[in-house]
DNA sequence: TAGGCCATCTGGTCCT
DNA sequence: AGGACCAGATGGCCTA
């Protein structure tokens, strides 16, 4: 228990004695100080005597390993384990927001100000692929209401909204007629124009409203999307770079599960099995999930080469 | 105030 | 033993 007295003054020491790290890394590192002694432990630490009593005591012995006393030793080891996991964690879930913050400056919309969630990224990820991928095939142009219907499939209202503004598509060209009387309105400042979509995805999270300037105004061309991915992952990548087969061999549209009218199939977990071999990043632990689609050809990016001369894109 | 989103902690599982 | 990954729980913030 004397590891909890006093825990205003661990925090006071915590956040005075550490001036490089920011305020909230203190208040973090402090909170580690705090909660890497369990409440479990602290019934351990405090019931250490009750224990040895019960080696020798009268009741009935429990099946099973037997837990191993918990000494002040091992309750510091303990401890420090604890807050180094914590810390790990925290560095993971802060390098995969990372990943996801790349992700959206991909997006056919980006705004600095008003982030997609990260559903709403990964949903507007899988119909961009679907959509480009449907262009790459069918010749399709990367525009108009066609292309916005893929974008905002599954998509909540307020998202389609600002996919919509992006691609500056207007109230005449889509749904109003069909919704209008469930349609949000999404204003544009660089247009003028009023954009309104009727997704037929999700309900509304609040999202407010964006600011135009960060946004691209209209969807990328392949060839930029690749650029800029790479460019983003060259400029802003936080993992170590994978130094074995860079390419998926990949299906661009063979991973995706379409339904009857050919567009993709939300509910249906895809299956892919990544190209780097066991050990090299790949998923582990929860069975795998993924499966190999055969590539058909391979079309290297002339304008990658440079920062990545191994990069090639494996289309249909 | 409810609901959505998010960051963080935590314990479990698997792997090295 | 320790790291990576995962999912559940929790609490804070924000908006309608």
């Amino acid at each position: 228990m004397s590891d909890i007295v006093g825990v205003h003054g661990w925090m006071d020491e915590a956040l005075s004695s550490q001036d490089e790290m920011n305020e909230r890394d203190q208040r973090q590192s402090a909170y580690d100080m705090i909660t890497g002694l369990s409440h479990e432990d602290q019934c351990s630490i405090d019931g250490e005597e009750d224990e040895e009593e019960e080696d020798d005591g009268e009741k009935p012995k429990k099946r099973g390993p037997k837990k191993k006393k918990m000494t002040k030793a091992r309750l510091e080891r303990f401890r420090v384990r604890r807050v180094k996991a914590n810390a790990r964690e925290r560095s993971r879930m802060h390098g995969l927001n990372d990943a996801l913050d790349n992700l959206r400056r991909v997006m056919p919309c980006y705004s600095k100000t008003q982030k997609l969630s990260k559903i709403e990224t990964l949903r507007l990820a899988r119909n961009y692929i679907w959509a480009l991928s449907e262009v790459l095939e069918g010749g399709q142009v990367a525009e108009g209401k066609g292309f916005l219907e893929m974008l905002c499939k599954g998509l909540s209202q307020p998202t389609s909204n600002l996919v919509a503004g992006c691609l500056q598509i207007g109230p005449q060209t889509m749904f109003l007629d069909k919704h209008e009387e469930k349609s949000h309105i999404c204003d544009s400042s660089l247009t003028g124009q009023t954009f309104s979509y009727q997704s037929p995805g999700l309900p509304s999270p609040p999202y407010g409203n964006i600011d135009a300037h960060h946004l691209h105004l209209k969807p990328p061309s392949f060839k930029t999307v690749v650029e800029s991915s790479l460019i983003s992952h060259t400029l802003n990548c936080t993992t170590p770079p994978y130094d074995g087969a860079l390419t998926p061999p990949l299906s661009i549209s063979g991973n995706f599960s379409l339904k009857q009218d050919g567009s993709p199939d939300m509910d249906k977990s895809y299956a892919f099995r990544p190209p780097y071999p066991l050990g090299l990043g790949a998923p582990h632990g929860h069975g795998s999930h993924f499966q190999t689609a055969v590539p058909r050809y391979e079309i290297p990016i002339e304008m990658a080469y440079e920062s990545y001369p191994h990069h090639t894109i494996f289309a249909e």
